[in-house]
DNA sequence: ACCCGTTATCGAAGCGCTTCGACTCGAAGG
DNA sequence: CCTTCGAGTCGAAGCGCTTCGATAACGGGT
């Protein structure tokens, strides 16, 4: 193994003054540099990180808490793994993975080693047990969602009331003037999930602004409580032209409960979902959708970790403006009058 | 920081006790081994881990070399990483996630940092760029699949050729005598994949051992190609009644064909896919299947990376054997004569 | 000509841990 | 009773790197 004292001898000149020429954190003439660099190279030197973690204290590894137990949308979550990882080495960074299981004793044993210098949590809960922990570890962090009291945390995530707000605009725009969200259930609400709350304030503030009739209405999961839910928007509001809806499980039944209640999207009815593009695509009709930016978190979030580790401030919310895409589950309402 | 010598303090003795304690290597008294658990128990201690690694030459971790660019089935390789994630857990290792695409050099330079002791490469072409790299790094090594070359390098993937035998041995049990395999475009043969052949030869042997007649075609992607071997299939082999499927772009395609043929699975056709559970339990007639065993893989390769770690031998070949699970696609043959 | 502030480099002191040899002590063997 | 041996413990020497003074050389201001 070649190491810093054999690139030093062989570019005559100190241990130390390889090391800055490294860091960079000396001023180091221009030839010594190049003789240096020379070495490296004729060398193949590489650090040994183990050491170099011990005397700077600096590890350059990041850990990613994922949560590995497969359900949730699987290849979004592929998705942001893949640009953290590959945002993190831009920056010199090497990434450990952590899975959610690992829990809290997960996180206060890579951070007490030292093995990270810092943590990226995933699908962080409302009331997320590791909240109070990520707060006295000691190491910067920054979280995808947003918890309950997410105060002098760094969070990041899909910016939901800009969303519900943006999906109005795009009804609005295609002459729509009676609009419904189509939320999570019930008990989502009742538990105060902030995404959901959010996304409906969006949504109602701006129907409101557009001067349009607007309702948001939970709904359950499977096709029963689908075509209950459809019946009853219909019949309260029989001039209904567009939906959201921000519930993926419960998509598919809609689409069907719509279907069966004789309404032909987009014809008779424009539906925007908020969803995955793989799923917003694989629709029968495609559907206009908002995703959640899952590389752009993911490149988001090293940058927000890496401006804390340099001493930087950032701040606590970061909130992604949401991109519609435009699919053929949207029209111009027909004016049948 | 608590360190090593503060737990040596409290406990009244040297910190190389404590170093003992921890790794075993040395035998202790009861007695003493108690009062230093207890003195690490109280302070909380973690043994840094570069200094670790830097005094013992091993880091405990090993580096998980994932094809990030969603694609491949995604699901399947979450659920091997979460494996390899918990299995290297369960030995006290913790898992670098790296990307295909940083390639030769990411190899290189994790190895020779000593960032890791040992690798896992999932993705492994035929003919791998990474292949002589591995041979020459010095770390040991396990690889997802079979490269050409596979002499001295210790690779674990599922039986092909169990599988395809198994896949017959089912259809055979339900009395059917003409089978077909319909297997990869003719490119992947042609370029002589490991998998592919694998099967074929399985497929055909526990045919002959059956004495039932089989076919086995190639299957080029889309609806058009997919059609014209269903009509060919059906042409020359009037009497078929199973057909196996080792393509998993062309089965949907496949079996849109054979309903448009006339032939109902599992009534006049019994089919059996090579595919994951999901695409299984999903298809319109939930499909008998054979899937690759992901997290029994990867299991089974950190364990076989964990054996070289401690220097036993480990044979350089693992197979696993095929499950299949049977689901709606495949009934006993109509005995129509 | 003198002092001062840069710029460029070096030497040495650790960072926290593991490991090797050496040492002690009590028990077993002659 | 003295040797021998193994079990149990300690001290010290690194592992390969970073970083903190210290030092020297060299202008520039006055």
């Amino acid at each position: 193994m070649v190491k810093i004292t054999d690139v030093a001898r062989r570019a005559g000149v100190s241990p130390s003054t390889v090391s800055y020429v490294l860091s960079g954190k000396r001023s180091i003439s221009a030839a010594t540099r190049q003789r240096v660099e020379a070495s490296i190279r004729e060398l193949g030197y590489r650090p040994h990180a183990g050491a170099r973690a011990l005397a700077s204290s600096r590890s350059n590894v990041v850990a990613l808490v994922m949560p590995l137990r497969s359900g949730v949308h699987v290849p979004v979550q592929m998705q942001f793994a893949a640009s953290v990882v590959t945002t993190a080495r831009a920056h010199d960074h090497d990434v450990l993975l952590l899975t959610q299981e690992e829990g809290e004793d997960g996180l206060r044993r890579v951070a007490d080693s030292a093995l990270v210098d810092a943590l990226v949590v995933m699908d962080v809960q409302l009331h997320d047990a590791r909240i109070p922990l990520l707060r006295s570890l000691g190491l910067p962090s920054v979280l995808i969602g947003f918890p309950a009291e997410a105060a002098g945390l760094t969070c990041i995530d899909l910016d939901f009331a800009a969303t519900g707000a943006e999906c109005v605009s795009h009804l609005a725009r295609l002459g729509h003037r009676c609009v419904a969200l189509l939320g999570s259930p019930p008990e989502v609400y009742a538990r105060d999930t902030g995404f959901a709350r959010r996304t409906a304030a969006g949504f109602t503030a701006a129907a409101r602004r557009y001067g349009m009739t607007s309702t948001v209405l939970p709904c359950a999961p499977g096709a029963p409580a689908a075509r209950e839910t459809v019946d009853r928007l219909l019949r309260e509001h029989p001039d209904l032209t567009g939906v959201v809806v921000h519930n993926e499980p419960a998509l598919g039944p809609l689409l069907e409960a719509f279907q069966r209640a004789g309404l032909r999207v987009p014809e008779d009815l424009s539906v925007v979902a908020l969803c995955p593009d793989e799923l917003a695509e694989g629709a029968a009709v495609p559907l206009t959708s908002v995703a959640l930016p899952a590389a752009e978190v993911g490149e988001r979030s090293v940058e927000l970790l890496m401006a804390k580790l340099a001493g930087r401030e950032v701040p606590d919310a970061t909130l992604l403006p949401p991109q519609l895409t435009e699919r053929a589950s949207t029209a111009p309402r027909a004016h049948v009058n």
